[in-house]
DNA sequence: AATACTATTCCGAATAACGGAATGCCGACC
DNA sequence: GGTCGGCATTCCGTTATTCGGAATAGTATT
């Protein structure tokens, strides 16, 4: 199999099903319908295996056709399990409290989740300035480059060394990206002791943000909460009130996620 | 093998998908936990198969395991995904108008689709009367017991009596369930003429229901718009002046997913 | 009208899933 | 405190299931 995405140990996982959610994930970032042969491409599968899979998701509403273009985009149910998962985990009574920072601080808030070597925004509530930090719930941002992905890589159960070194080469973006990993361990190493991390233009140009890991239990952190604003806004005074901000609602959220998980 | 769920035509679907998604739409109705070996009794899979499939769909972020209990539950990288579906079809701009259809006429509206033998709720919005009847978003009733499974069946591309052949028994609920086939059909060409379809407590006891097709260009209907609630306010005056709200309301619906489906 | 691009179906080869059984871990009940 | 029962997890040989190249059909494009 040519696929080298994570070829770590095999034998571990069910191919199939992998498959058909890297299929799924293709319209994560965007929700636009896609052609079969757009997917396969995308996928790195065969066309004939990647029309399988869709119409096995199709048959089961997780995606579906439009009847004219014949393209294929997610499926209504997908949003009916969506929905239980946001009660499962918990995340629905989080979104009053990413709002209600978003309010206080008047900058972008988002409560985000690792997913491979990005953070997936799960949660958030947009800025309603008109210079602002945007994204979408879905959005992917590699994370070496961003204040919750460092979070996230900090606060893992996993040794500093063994997770940078897991990320492979770190893609350069602006001049303030990390791009060393013995840098990134000693950063990660001083967010560990602070407890919280902040980007500097790491990612985009003009975007600075800070984070806060949420922790459970055992002190590790599967989500992480931040804020993304402008650095005019941002400025080094700024983001020391922020700091206090974001720590306050890391342990908010930590608490309610904890009651009945 | 000797899961008899479906085995119309094989070789049309990809069986490992399938089961997959199996697991995944038992915590539709139901978001609690569940061990591996529940799961794999409710699925009818071996414990290993099922096993094997949910580590894989824990590593996608499709599922996660709570660290004390060890059991399975619903993950927030679903709920990313069903947030792109909703946009995707275009449902997110639906929601106001099941709002406001609620807010005119004081019960519980409910926007859903066909799965299978039952029709499960994707968007909804619950009356605020202290007697009302509630039900959750991916609750799935017995579409020939309900005026919403009525009109779906009325209303898809396929003749009648191989529709209502399809279900096989129909299952018995209260003293106005229909459940004898021929009857089923005579009803259901009714509502195609009429196109609305109540239900007189053939579900509940006390509950009674009124739904229309949400129709697309085809004349056929995947979704379908309904009011539910105590037969003692859905009165045959009341559903009535409803019937006039419902049509209106699936109507507009049906233009709004048409503009940019 | 012919070409080029779609989606969809078919079928033999071989790979990846299956599942019975073994392991290891807790907790409960003698 | 030791043993039993139930749980999640892993192993591995067998085989059913997926895979994918190629053929088909349908649609847009030149």
């Amino acid at each position: 199999m040519a696929v080298d995405r994570d070829a770590e140990r095999r034998g571990a996982t069910a191919q199939t099903v992998e498959r058909a959610i890297a299929i799924l994930n293709l319209f994560r970032r965007d929700p636009a319908a896609l052609g079969i042969s757009a997917i396969a491409a995308s996928t790195g599968l065969k066309v004939s295996t990647a029309h399988r899979l869709v119409r096995t998701l199709v048959i089961e509403g997780l995606m579906q056709q439009d009847p004219e273009t014949e393209r294929y985009r997610l499926g209504p149910m997908l949003a009916l399990l969506g929905q239980s998962a946001l009660r499962a985990s918990g995340l629905d009574r989080i979104q009053p409290l990413v709002d209600e920072l978003e309010t206080t601080c008047g900058e972008t808030v988002s409560l985000s989740m690792r997913h491979g070597s990005t953070v997936s925004v799960v949660l958030r509530s947009g800025s309603h300035q008109a210079l602002r930090f945007e994204h979408p719930v879905g959005a992917a941002i590699e994370i070496h480059a961003s204040a919750m992905g460092k979070v996230l890589l900090a606060f893992s159960s996993e040794p500093l060394p063994e997770a940078v070194a897991a990320l492979g080469t770190l893609e350069h973006f602006t001049p303030t990206t990390i791009t060393s990993p013995t840098q990134l361990i000693a950063e990660l190493a001083d967010i560990l002791a602070v407890g919280v991390a902040i980007n500097l233009e790491e990612r985009y140009v003009g975007v600075r943000g800070i984070a806060a890991p949420v922790l459970d239990r055992s002190g590790a952190a599967t989500y992480t909460i931040g804020i993304q604003g402008p650095s005019v806004r941002l400025t080094d005074n700024n983001l020391e009130q922020l700091k206090r901000l974001i720590l306050d609602a890391a342990h908010r959220v930590a608490i309610l996620l904890s009651d009945a998980g």
